[in-house]
DNA sequence: TTGCATTGCGAAAACGGTTTAGGTTTCAAC
DNA sequence: GTTGAAACCTAAACCGTTTTCGCAATGCAA
């Protein structure tokens, strides 16, 4: 474990050549420079990474609150998947990531999230897949860190969003398109993403000239199978049942699905669904599920691009919010239907 | 941002002191003790990480790598499952986790595993999901770091391991009792675990008395659906084809089930199938997926709790590997036979 | 009074870097 | 022979803590 002093010595210079030296200043010949590298090398040195930023303020480490009061955040896919996208071009730039809690002990009682990110001295913030209502998260984001954050808006911050309203809509359409008009969606908890996808159902529909049927809109939640299950055959019991069901997402699908052949009903000959995500598990069901995939390598990339450009950039960089597209997948779970009498 | 030497001034003390009561040292008076706690909270006082552990060389932060070649990792629920346990205990117990990669870039070059750990002060090592056989990791396991390694067991090091032996040979003899004879494994690629499991899968059958056909036994990879849908499609293309398929795991399943259902065979009426991991996934397919479950809860919590203990007591603590049993989960995939005339 | 613990606090040296503000050569130009 | 600039290097302060050691004051016994 050499440290700069030692490389110091071994070149006969002085420790703020070494420094110099090693971090590209113009004022070091060329010689000089070649040799304190090598010697560097050959120590196996290493700067200190803690005394580094102690003094430059700079961490090179970006926090990420990754979770939800479920604790399933790695276990969705999605997020999984986001996040996983987040890595790579963070670690293209030279940034590490560490997780936010809440649950490290200062004196005695546990640390908020800001001050979490305060004694860490994350350069950097990426907030995805939590409640939003949160205050501690609220004091999070505005905190005076650099913040992105994934599928929420917040004023002045920048954010990387899902085309919730455009691909619902899409969706939609396609299953307008398909000639039906009877049309239920098993939604999610109340959240930006399920207004905006709740919100664009219902405006499709009217827009297309069919009415919203608030028996059709059942609150289940994200990822969740059995409330799914429930949503579904609560829905399965109504007199007259919806022809096409919009399953929260992918995974939540599962649970519709086996509420669905519990009935003894087929997919899609007697009733035909979608999902959300385009997980890729989405594509193995039979019949494949037709949703909308999420671009979520673009949304990792976006989001920790545009971080770290207002990380390094702070005063010229302009924060907004960008949007994601994702595209339609028409599986084989929607069936065309004969248009009505 | 108040620092120590800011509540020093408030309070009239020294530094020394400051930091002597904030730490439970008990040569301060309990009114100065008091005192100096109650100027802190005014401040919003934290401590500084950074300065922190320049001086004591201890970081609270534990490194984990949990990354493939294929850079699906924190994708395959197995891995974010454990990942996820692991860091609720490290959260408990106080320290926090960040990644380790190799491509923070150092002068020129980009750090290797250690190197990076090193940069980063990290007090321990969790390592899991990747090619143990892969240079840089090996260095990582022999280098001085505390660490723990996941399903794969060096000498002299702390590893948590699924029954991969015991929990095989269970799933064989279910399948056997229900009366297969002709039983094929898709297992995954060269590891430790495929080892173990693959042992222990034609141990079990000999002990039976039933032979293993090398015909039986087809390369595939983990989590990896197209690569299972060739191999089984290539096992039923066999004149004599297997009664029961033993997939590399649940999710690459998946790949199995797309090539029997393309072959117009049913599951589990015409062919059965096994997988492995026990994902919730796997009892939301119809038929529910026959497979272990893998106690990922109780796998990622103990490795945090012994990487912590040893990371804590480095000279107490006796470094062992331990073993997680998994359980059965018989879903409705193996069909039973009538025995063979 | 002296001697000896004990208690409570502070001074100062680390930890390992970065960076500012010079300092010394060298050399060309006038 | 100055002068000035350019090139190259160093001293030293600083970042915010921890921790050792020492010192003064107090109490108590002899």
């Amino acid at each position: 474990m050499a440290n700069i002093k030692d490389i110091a010595a071994k070149c006969g210079l002085s420790v703020s050549t070494i420094s110099k030296a090693l971090n590209g200043y113009t004022d070091i010949s060329r010689e000089t420079k070649q040799k304190v590298i090598k010697a560097a090398e050959e120590c196996g040195y290493l700067p200190n990474s803690m005394a580094r930023a102690l003094k430059t303020n700079r961490t090179h480490n970006i926090g990420v609150l990754f979770a939800d009061e479920a604790r399933s955040g790695l276990k969705q896919e999605y997020f999984a998947a986001v996040l996983d996208a987040f890595k790579v071009e963070a670690e293209r730039k030279s940034y590490d990531i560490t997780f936010i809690s809440h649950n490290m002990n200062l004196n005695t009682r546990p640390m908020s999230f800001v001050e979490h990110c305060r004694y860490r001295n994350f350069d950097g913030i990426c907030i995805a897949c939590v409640d939003f209502q949160n205050p501690e998260v609220l004091e999070l984001v505005n905190s005076d860190f650099p913040v992105v954050t994934i599928d929420h808006i917040f004023n002045n911050h920048a954010s990387i969003n899902s085309a919730n309203v455009a691909n619902m809509s899409e969706l939609v359409h396609y299953i307008h398109g398909m000639g039906h008009r009877r049309i239920a969606y098993v939604h999610g908890r109340k959240s930006a993403v399920t207004e905006q996808r709740l919100t664009s159902f219902c405006r499709t529909l009217q827009d297309l000239g069919t009415a919203v049927r608030p028996e059709y809109l059942v609150l289940s939640a994200y990822h969740d199978t059995q409330a799914t299950k429930s949503a579904v055959e609560q829905l399965l019991r109504l007199p007259e049942r919806p022809t096409c069901i919009l399953m929260p997402d992918d995974y939540a699908a599962l649970g519709g699905i086996e509420a669905i052949e519990n009935a003894g009903l087929r997919i899609p000959e007697d009733i035909s669904i979608a999902g959300y995500d385009g997980i890729p598990l989405s594509q193995m069901l039979q019949p494949k599920l037709t949703t909308i995939r999420q671009d979520t390598d673009r949304m990792g990339l976006e989001a920790a691009k545009r971080l770290i450009e207002q990380i390094e950039n702070p005063l010229t960089t302009i924060v907004e919010s960008l949007t994601v597209a994702g595209t339609l997948l028409p599986g084989k779970s929607v069936k065309r239907l004969a248009p009505e009498a």
